[in-house]
RNA sequence: GCGCCCGUAGCUCAGCAGGAUAGAGCAACGGUUUCCUAAACCGUGUGCCAGGGGUUCGAGUCCCUUCGGGCGCACCA
């Protein structure tokens, strides 16, 4: 058993026997326990732990919270926490407790014998499922894609941590009206590179990247789709060039670090019926309307603003009947959590979305959308414009070129998803700590440094039993401290859905650890408190390898 | 016009489930240092948390409103 989630149930628990009691006592007249919480004060001195229980308290028991936290102090049994030392009654009604330091001398034996899974939670027998980046495969990954893959793939990883089983997805827009302009554009370009004069469509795909596609189907088939007729053309070209795009976009994201459970594809929707069949139940309901030749969803009844058009007046169903029969799809896999990350500019189509699930008859609340604003690179202070027109869009694997996969990553992550971010490429690409990047991984690869001397000279790294933890001075405890606090981390990362939190993180453990490597020396100490500090490295090196781990960069052993 | 997100130090951003004196990095300024386990270290913040109003024992955090920026409001996706 974890002892620190041990130490925190058991405060929590001296917590609730307190409030019971004095309730029991008429000391304090309350209906509800409040939800309060055991946390770690960003102060060291207000205790190692602190609640916040009598402020919850004092309007139900219509009492000051200072008093009511003298009630609560006077109704503890010590005895329930034998670490405990001290509590004290500081602020506005806080109750902070104080713990003898031995208890910070669990962590490293915690951590050595949690290994990888240092920071992981018990199983919570929840599937949640992370739908993320589905970029069209009609065009190259541009940044918005590269920040929903970094943010997508980092938070399928907190929750994976944080005891759910996830599912990575990737929703492939293979069918519908992009497609037939994506086949019409390809016809077009591979009919002109053949030499006829034809004019390109209106709304049609004008990148270099259409054109390259078509040299190589040139290269490969050369004049023979000259002799078919358009429709079978188009449905080869299609054929082609998606197979093409898939396959980059496969191996750029797996350079991005970022592997699928399940690529699916939107075709198979339409083909298996399940889009119609989505529709009718939809329509069985009540929900839908037929005006102008079209069907309509009557989404209004869920706070959009106007209905919505499901099925063109030519048959074809829309984009939105297509993703509603998705989400439906979703929900019948069974996951008790369905997440989607989009870009912004997606987030009128959120209201509908759940209207629709609601419709269905599914709870909209399990499916959580995340979304995230716009990226701004900047190169040598400068903005660079993204234009797909002019092809100076800087690509998803232009940028890992560039700054590489780590950086790149941990660029993406450290932000919040919903504020607008500027990635300074030149600060991505500096090798010196003021790249936040380099900054923690040199940690990890500074520690594996003191172990590669450390194994030169014969050491060996000593058990966590055999070490005197009576010998670590404060810097050394407030590591631990921090270390202690990484599960709660990485909870607290997949409870609101904010792997910034984990880049935030790493970045803090690193300062503490380079600020304890500028002032004490781990090896040639004497013998005892070397091995303690060896043990407290070994300590940082997995909490730290652990957190990158989660945002998808490597720790590097050298650098 | 309507809707969503954002507005925190000179710059880039944190701020965890309303809570303790609002933080970090960079830049700036001052000082120390050139030891080796790797390209130094220590210190210094004067911020109307965009403005105003409200809820609360308590608001950067919640509600209303004004201003500013971004995005969206197709029988596109």
């Amino acid at each position: 058993m974890d002892p620190i989630q041990k130490l925190r149930d058991g405060l929590n628990h001296l917590v609730a026997e307190a409030l019971k009691k004095s309730r029991e006592a008429e000391m304090l007249r309350f209906e509800s326990v409040p939800e309060y919480v055991i946390e770690v004060p960003r102060d060291e001195g207000h205790g190692d732990f602190s609640t916040n229980a009598a402020l919850l308290l004092a309007r139900q028991a219509r009492m000051a919270p200072r008093q009511i936290a003298e009630i609560i102090k006077t109704q503890m049994d010590f005895s329930l926490v034998p670490e405990l030392t001290r509590v004290e009654i500081a602020g506005a009604g806080f109750i902070n407790f104080f713990l003898d330091q031995s208890w910070l001398y669990k962590v490293p034996s915690l951590v050595l014998s949690m290994g990888e899974r240092y920071g992981s939670s018990a199983r919570q027998n929840k599937k949640v499922q992370v739908e993320f980046v589905s970029a069209n495969p009609t065009g190259n990954l541009h940044m918005g894609n590269a920040r929903g893959g970094a943010i997508g793939d980092s938070l399928a990883n907190a929750l994976a941590f944080a005891g759910y089983e996830v599912e990575r997805e990737f929703y492939i827009n293979d069918a519908g009206n992009q497609i037939e302009i994506f086949g019409q554009s390809l016809e077009a370009r591979y009919l002109q590179l053949m030499g006829a004069k034809i004019d390109f469509p209106d709304e049609g795909y004008a990148g270099q990247d259409v054109v390259d596609t078509v040299k190589n189907i040139i290269r490969e088939y050369k004049d023979t789709l000259l002799s078919m007729d358009s429709q079978a053309r188009q449905a080869f070209v299609v054929d082609y060039a998606l197979k093409e795009k898939l396959a980059y976009i496969k191996t750029t994201l797996a350079n991005f670090g970022i592997y699928y459970d399940v690529w699916f594809s939107e075709r198979t929707l339409h083909e298996s019926g399940q889009i119609m069949q989505t529709i009718d139940e939809l329509r069985q309901k009540g929900y839908i309307y037929e005006e102008e030749g079209a069907l309509w969803f009557k989404s209004t009844l869920f706070g959009d603003e106007k209905d919505e058009v499901v099925v063109r007046a030519n048959g074809l169903p829309t984009y939105f009947a297509a993703d509603i029969a998705y989400h439906k799809n979703k929900f019948e896999r069974g996951f008790d959590r369905v997440i989607d990350v989009w870009g912004a500019d997606h987030h009128g189509h959120v209201s509908r979305m759940k209207g629709a699930l609601q419709a269905l008859g599914y709870d909209p609340d399990r499916l959580e959308i995340l979304l995230m604003q716009l990226v701004r690179l900047y190169r040598g202070g400068i903005v660079v414009r993204m234009s797909k027109r002019t092809g100076t869009t800087v690509s998803l694997d232009e940028l890992i070129e560039e700054v590489g996969k780590d950086a790149a990553r941990f660029f993406f992550v450290m932000r919040s998803a919903d504020s607008q971010m500027e990635f300074d490429l030149d600060l991505a690409k500096q090798k010196n700590q003021e790249n936040p990047v380099y900054y923690v991984q040199y940690a990890h690869a500074r520690i594996q440094s003191i172990f590669r001397q450390a194994r030169a000279a014969g050491l060996d790294l000593k058990t966590p039993k055999e070490v005197d933890y009576t010998l670590l001075g404060p810097e050394e405890l407030q590591i631990l401290r921090k270390i202690a606090d990484f599960p709660q981390e990485v909870a607290a990362a997949a409870r609101t859905m904010a792997p910034q939190r984990i880049a935030r993180y790493v970045l803090d453990l690193a300062g503490l650890f380079h600020s304890f490597y500028n002032h004490h020396r781990v090896l040639n100490e004497n013998g005892a408190l070397q091995d303690a500090r060896l043990l407290l490295m070994e300590t940082i090196r997995i909490t730290i390898s652990n957190g990158l781990k989660i945002i998808g960069v490597s720790a590097p052993d050298q650098m």
